[in-house]
DNA sequence: CCCCTCTGTTTGACACGTCAATCATATCGA
DNA sequence: TCGATATGATTGACGTGTCAAACAGAGGGG
């Protein structure tokens, strides 16, 4: 099934389409680097910890942490392997089904996400949340409010 | 020198963070995938064709097509090698500089990028410009303006 | 003219993401 | 119970991104 198309972008909309989309990217590759210079942790082992951290027990089947982070589960069980190398997590089987694995915060994990924690959310309101203006803010849920739905409908009527 | 921490970001400005930064993630992916099925083209393959597109004489140095873009020379370095091997471009020697390398579009490249164009911006058009309400554009615009001036003031003064 | 230093570019190593394929176990229906 | 199929997870291949190191040629001062 082909796609419609209306009348493309204006010059105007395509300006400020590659100004945001250039400028998230830059927001995002700033956050990761200071992440990464401040706690040797990447967004993702950020994401992961964070999960685990919250979960009953510090650990999770993989496929719930994947469904948490909204991750698919073969970037997950990479992730995961490159985690555990560093002693960041330990994986264990499950004990109820034996196809499963449980994904566990280690003490060397869970100290690394304290660490991390402060630093990390000071440079999101230093670079997000205290550079706009409250209007600024507000519109910006909503603007990601708005995309979100679109991106549902565009995935999710299967 | 260390960092001065203000209060750390009230759950509700967590919340839109994340929103934030998760739909632009998925936005971005999203039209990444349908780039790719459409024209069998990366993001980074489309920049770097629209770059040399509109350059005089279908070619420009390496310096100044990363600047056009704003990438670093090394990652421009291993994508122009994979674009080549793909017959997209081809690497040519500079003649007024014997270091220097120019990237030159083929023929196959060209037309890779005109097939390209049209879907592209439909996405663009369909996922963002008329999502959005024109109030919530004109936002995005400003947010991303804003975000730009910090990010820059955060790297610029060296 | 030669050396030192800058500049333009490439390279290698490694982390990250996606896709398709694989593998083992669960589970359901005949 | 047996066999087909579904599910949970891992793997391999490959494109992509970053960092630091390597290299080659340009340019300037002695």
């Amino acid at each position: 099934m082909g796609r419609r198309h209306g009348p493309l972008p204006t010059t105007e909309e395509l300006r400020i389409w590659r100004d945001f989309i250039e400028t998230t990217e830059r927001l995002r590759s700033h956050l990761a680097s200071r992440l990464q210079s401040d706690s040797a942790l990447s967004p993702g082992d950020y994401a992961v910890l964070l999960a685990l951290h919250e979960a009953e027990g510090h650990r999770l089947r993989s496929s719930e942490l994947a469904a948490a982070i909204g991750w698919e589960r073969s970037r997950l069980s990479h992730h995961l392997g490159r985690m555990e190398r560093r002693g960041l997590i330990r994986r264990v089987e499950c004990a109820t089904d034996n196809r499963g694995a449980e994904a566990v915060l280690t003490d060397d994990g869970a100290q690394a996400f304290r660490r991390a924690t402060l630093p990390h959310l000071g440079a999101v309101r230093e670079m997000f949340v205290d550079t706009l203006t409250p209007e600024q803010l507000a519109a910006a849920g909503e603007i990601a409010q708005a995309l979100r739905v679109r991106l549902d409908a565009a995935s999710g009527p299967s």
